[in-house]
DNA sequence: ATCTAATGTTCTAATTTAGTTCTTTATATA
DNA sequence: TATATAAAGAACTAAATTAGAACATTAGAT
């Protein structure tokens, strides 16, 4: 979608228009991203306007408009620019919270975001990644609860033993063991009530890997 | 978008419409902007409407129409939406983080202060906080495992049923769920392999109640 | 119809600000 | 090393701002 600086550009004229009615000319611009030469604002606003993300009224003076903001934003890049700005202050990031997922019987699918949570940088370092509820028991013997919150980092594949979410048949989405056996890949829970599933590795698509996990008490 | 004269200009247009019913004659506008000179009131007539937030009827006098107003963010809004962004977004609060407490065999007192840990505001809210690295298995059926950490809202006293953080004759720490019988406290372990233990309240002094976990893989 | 006061329009010109383009330098990548 | 990319810097072009004055149009009064 956007590189690092083309985000933070964009970012900056959207809030530069909200606040003050003005579009920032491109001297604004080059303070803004720290950089000393306003050629590299030209280069950036060309590339936001080709992803039609901006209009502009070429040699029109603070003349850009904000047609649309990415839907998310990418914890990648905001990982990099926090580490870049803010090194080892602490910051937290916001990563996407897409609602519940079953860790005893699938019931839904990876789909829409609807919140947002707040999580240590040093916890979401290199990599994408989202948060999911989890629900039911089926993953108990792992010290993974019913209500605790695990952040998954966005992957395609898993390694042995790798507990992911995996995506079976593109409708149920389910937090387990993974091993591959064969064509087949099992889906294995850590609760003894559980039965481990074998399924075809076509029917299953991995969707991250078990990152980490928080719980709150009361 | 604007220049900062298109959107004073505009500005003031749209009030004086409000304000009075009718729009303002060039030289009114001039003087607002304080100018000298009526003719620059007409370049940035003619590049608002350009941009359409005006429209007007060429020759007629007092005959502009205000289109649109940049969307802007009232500062409240802002002030709030920073806060906001400082609170739950940039905010993380150093807590310090107190070696190893045995959720099996305690081992370690609550001493020296080792480290810190950062951790979003929002975990911490109204007290103050601790964190702990778990050792041992003895809550390993509550979901807190081996390695975890543990953040511990600082307390002295435990309701019954709280898994709360307890030294035991000055020396040892334990992470065990409480409960209280007569003049008995119940140190019970979440781990069929452990055994209760009932101390006279007198041995036991509460330092702590399990607020959240913290957990990383790999 | 004519006059007039108020108002809008156009032009030139000077100055400041801003956008564009190109070359060079630095940095990273293969 | 070769290549691609990002940034810096400078030169250039264009736009925005401002001023001053002349001119045009409108609406109303005479």
């Amino acid at each position: 979608m956007l590189t690092p600086k083309q985000y933070k550009l964009l970012m900056f004229i959207s809030k530069t228009i909200k606040e003050t009615g003005c579009c920032p000319s491109f001297d604004e611009m080059k303070n803004a991203l720290g950089l000393k030469s306003k050629s590299g604002i030209h280069a950036l606003i060309d590339a936001l306007v080709e992803r039609n993300f901006l209009r502009k009224m070429p040699h029109k003076a603070r003349a850009l408009e904000v047609l649309r903001l990415p839907k998310l934003k990418p914890s990648s890049i905001i990982a990099e620019e926090k580490l870049k700005e803010e090194a080892l202050l602490g910051a937290t990031v916001e990563i996407p919270l897409y609602g519940k997922i079953a860790a005893g019987t699938p019931i839904e699918a990876i789909a829409n975001e609807t919140d947002k949570l707040n999580v240590p940088l040093n916890m979401i370092r290199g990599g994408e990644f989202y948060a999911l509820k989890i629900e039911g028991d089926s993953m108990i013997e792992a010290g993974i609860m019913d209500g605790d919150t695990v952040i998954i980092k966005r992957a395609n594949t898993a390694q042995n033993g790798d507990i992911a979410v995996a995506l079976v048949d593109d409708c149920e989405a389910t937090l387990k063991k993974i091993k591959k056996d064969g064509s087949d890949i099992l889906l294995i829970p850590y609760n003894k009530d559980y039965e481990t599933r074998r399924l075809p590795a076509k029917r299953v698509k991995i969707q991250g890997i078990l990152s980490s996990l928080i719980r709150t008490y009361h």
